[in-house]
DNA sequence: CGGCAATGACTGCCTGGGCAGGCATTATAG
DNA sequence: CTATAATGCCTGCCCAGGCAGTCATTGCCG
């Protein structure tokens, strides 16, 4: 029986986990969007070459799945990427419905500006964070997270799965 | 001298507190929304008569201010809202440029049935979470946001301020 | 082998937000 | 009072994501 934490009767919107998340990620992505924006990124661009360098997914479907994107929207942003030079597109050998993906030299280049220029705006948002409730809160997001991916037998949770058996 | 939570050498995005609020906010709109879906809301229309209940807004500015929207965007969800009878336009005597917004009967309804599912929905993703905890979490977001709007000079921070000499 | 489902990438269409401009009304300065 | 700025609401345009459908390729099963 899960407690509830709100009740019907004395619910105010601005006190709700959700009000106060999704304020939180607005503010987040116009901070870091335009510290971006002499580069002209956005979160979503920047989250495909982050990926692609730590090798967490290297065709599009494997963003798609892991970044939680739109499969069209992703097409158009891989599009974009390519045609700036960032990342090449190459098609599998293997299975030719595959679309390898890539950096080049000068999306890793590209990288090495724009991560020092996140880490500060976190660094800054965090501020009188000391380290443990930086951890906690994370933990905290996690267990949501994992909560609410639980409840939602579509969308995701099949991102850690190619594992078994 | 701000802590540096976040090193550009040991940088990882599933680690960063953007990307997991991010995530988070995400899943919990589509959860929020898909609950919505028989009666066809959106969150952002959920605010607005949220805030007209609760007499937080009481004009289109208002509720732009308040709930961060776009103008242009916010007379296009009021059309919607309207049109389905489930709020009022009324020109201001006092101020004829100003439109006031109310909530019909119809509306007031409407957020009967709304705001139980909204909170089973808050609930079942805090499952687990302790009084405690749900404390601990808002207080962290709350300190973030607070931190953003000091960061951000133009988009907010000016919510509360019409309370100044 | 042959049929059929599943997968990956892509495309077209729709919707909603961001942004800039317009109009009416009110506030302010001279 | 008049000219100018500021405010509130609205509209048009653009862009990105959500969704459905297409096409090629691969896997599966008889």
């Amino acid at each position: 029986m899960p407690k509830s934490h709100y009740k019907p009767d004395s619910f105010h919107l601005r006190d709700s986990i959700g009000y106060l998340i999704k304020r939180s990620q607005r503010l987040m992505q116009e901070r870091i969007e335009g510290l971006f924006e002499q580069q002209n990124f956005t979160l979503q661009q920047w989250a495909v070459l982050m990926y692609l360098r730590d090798g967490l997914a290297t065709t599009t479907a494997d963003m798609c799945r892991n970044l939680h994107h739109d499969s069209g929207a992703m097409t158009r942003l891989v599009d974009q990427l390519e045609s700036r030079k960032l990342i090449e597109r190459r098609r599998s050998a293997d299975d030719r419905r595959v679309v390898e993906l890539s950096l080049t030299e000068a999306g890793a280049e590209v990288l090495d500006t724009l991560i020092p220029t996140a880490c500060d705006a976190l660094n800054s948002a965090l501020d009188g964070f000391t380290r443990e409730e930086v951890k906690t809160l994370q933990s905290m997001l996690r267990r949501l997270i994992g909560r609410m991916e639980e409840l939602m037998p579509n969308s995701a949770a099949a991102s850690d799965k190619e594992k078994v058996s």
